[in-house]
DNA sequence: CTGAAAGCGCTTACAG
DNA sequence: CTGAAAGCGCTTACAG
């Protein structure tokens, strides 16, 4: 491997004077940049990545926690993250936490030795003072989730409220009545995690109409989840007529239940999915559902980390995307 | 952020010591090794990996190169990988190359600083002669795709002639003689990408069929492309009773098309898949397809690659591993 | 505009 | 068993 110091002998030019063009120097003369330039060219240059971390320069690489990047959402948001920083000269590398403090800890860590330039986190796992503490060493991006009131760190993310109670009042108005609830997390917590929570009782209220807790099912991620939550619901005494899932993969599997039970979809149950990823339009009848921007929002959070490695104060803070509901056959 | 210098200090050792501590070196006396230990607790010292590097010392970090990780099974396949790996220490980042060359090209060089110890392909897009160079650098690891006769590079695969012959003479036990057939690459090509291409052919001339080229779809890849397929089958003067298709998505997209014209599969058309990916239980009917044991592919490539990190040579050089035919309610 | 020198935080012969 | 010193490949004041 070629050093600066190859090219500066190659090119009869102190080691400063390479580096300088290297990095874009204002004042070198257009001839010495040029003998440079030609040495870097026939030794196929490259600069040592590390040496150059290790003078404290930026590494040019943003990292993203999601929580599994088997899921489809997270691999979108990857997706389009990737697009931007990849335009903009920028590498991300992905860690999955895996719902796991410790691992997202050790993530955060590599900001301190500027392995990373700065985080994008789709998940969170620690707390909000855990997290401020990072902010030292490099900027971090929330995108997907975020923690209420802490201004510290700008945010990319839908209205999770407004989403929920669409859904549900759109299940409301064809006149049902007992509608069931689907949630990856829980029903009674608290922060950003509760959004969805709050719309559907919103919309329930609204109507004058009490939560049922039996129809309550929480922590329900797969499609294999689904699957349980549609044969529960089957198999209960006062059936619900509707469900409100909370993505198109637990959606899905309550309609492969519902197959598999000989229950007619939306007949017997009518089901509403969220996020509108490509196995909406697979399932039979097609899902209807709640579309996220997922491309949108993986752009605008991988803009706003560049401006922020560029030291351009972002002009948003708190950046509220737009859902639209998608209906299909499912209701 | 505490240096090396700052543990020997606290320590009253030298740096030499620490980093012979750090690096579990064996002669060190206990007291001074838990001296340093102290120091190191007290001062929550973490070495600085840029440094490291810059030494030439391992990065424990293995890349893994995949086209999309927005495909199911490179998801899958990436998170099986990161398991291993990260058991034992190592750290995987995932590259997207889009199937572009210059891109691969670019991760590859990775390793050429030190950046990387080593590098997993899942894709393959530069020629045998290229990668060959990199070998230099670091260990490379195939697996899913493979470049046949190179036997430099270690390879975990399935034996995919095997796995398209099987599905289609499924079909073709059942009776169909018109199948129709949709692979992601090319129809007429070298190397491994065509491998499927040659089971099929197989099957069918075992029978005495002739391939009808207007049977034969490339290049396809996502729901989309198998609707597309779908709507092409059925427009068809002499359609195909069946259809072996290249991924599940594509199988699925196939299926939609299907409810969308008002056909019926298995009965009007039966549809064979490949992966088993999860979606492959929500369509309706349930798809039968050839399940691809992804996770142990990815744990074995990791093991091979972290065998190959510690100087091992691997005891295989070409791991070919079995797929399962699985039927469900398409066919 | 250009170069010599110091230093980033490590590791590793070389002595002892 | 332990330490002083050199060096990995860069960047950046400091001079000129």
């Amino acid at each position: 491997m070629p050093t600066i110091s190859d090219v500066a002998k190659r090119s009869g030019l102190s080691k400063s004077t390479v580096s300088r063009v290297l990095n874009n120097y204002p004042h070198v003369s257009e001839e010495k940049k040029e003998r440079v330039q030609k040495a870097m060219a026939e030794l196929e240059y490259t600069p040592n990545p590390s040496a150059r971390k290790m003078r404290g320069a930026l590494t040019t690489t943003i990292g993203v926690v999601v929580t599994r990047i088997v899921n489809p959402f997270f691999s979108y948001l990857v997706n389009a993250i990737e697009q931007v920083a990849y335009e903009q000269g920028y590498q991300v590398v992905v860690f999955q936490s895996n719902e796991d403090q410790e691992k997202e800890l050790s993530f955060l860590q590599l900001m301190q030795h500027k392995q990373l330039d700065g985080i994008i986190m789709a998940s969170i796992e620690n707390d909000e003072e855990v997290i401020e503490t990072y902010l030292a060493y490099g900027p971090i991006v929330f995108v997907n989730e975020y923690i209420q009131h802490m201004n510290t760190v700008p945010s990319v993310r839908i209205n999770h409220i407004a989403a929920a109670y669409e859904g549900v009042m759109h299940l409301l108005n064809q006149g049902h009545r007992r509608i069931a609830y689907c949630t990856g997390g829980l029903f009674e917590q608290q922060g950003q995690s509760d959004d969805r929570n709050i719309g559907y009782k919103k919309a329930l209220a609204e109507k004058g109409i009490e939560v049922d807790p039996q129809f309550v099912f929480v922590n329900k991620h797969t499609i294999e989840d689904g699957e349980s939550v549609g044969r529960a619901i089957f198999q209960m005494k006062e059936q619900p007529t509707a469900v409100f899932t909370g993505s198109d993969e637990v959606a899905a599997g309550v309609i492969a239940a519902a197959h598999e039970l000989n229950q007619r979809v939306p007949e017997d149950l009518a089901v509403v999915g969220f996020d509108d990823q490509p196995i909406a339009k697979i399932t039979y009848p097609k899902l209807t559902t709640i579309k996220q921007p997922v491309d949108d929002m993986g752009r605008l959070a991988a803009n706003l980390m560049i401006e922020a490695l560029n030291g351009t104060t972002p002009t948003e803070n708190e950046t509220v995307l737009e859902t639209k509901f998608v209906e299909r056959d499912t209701t």
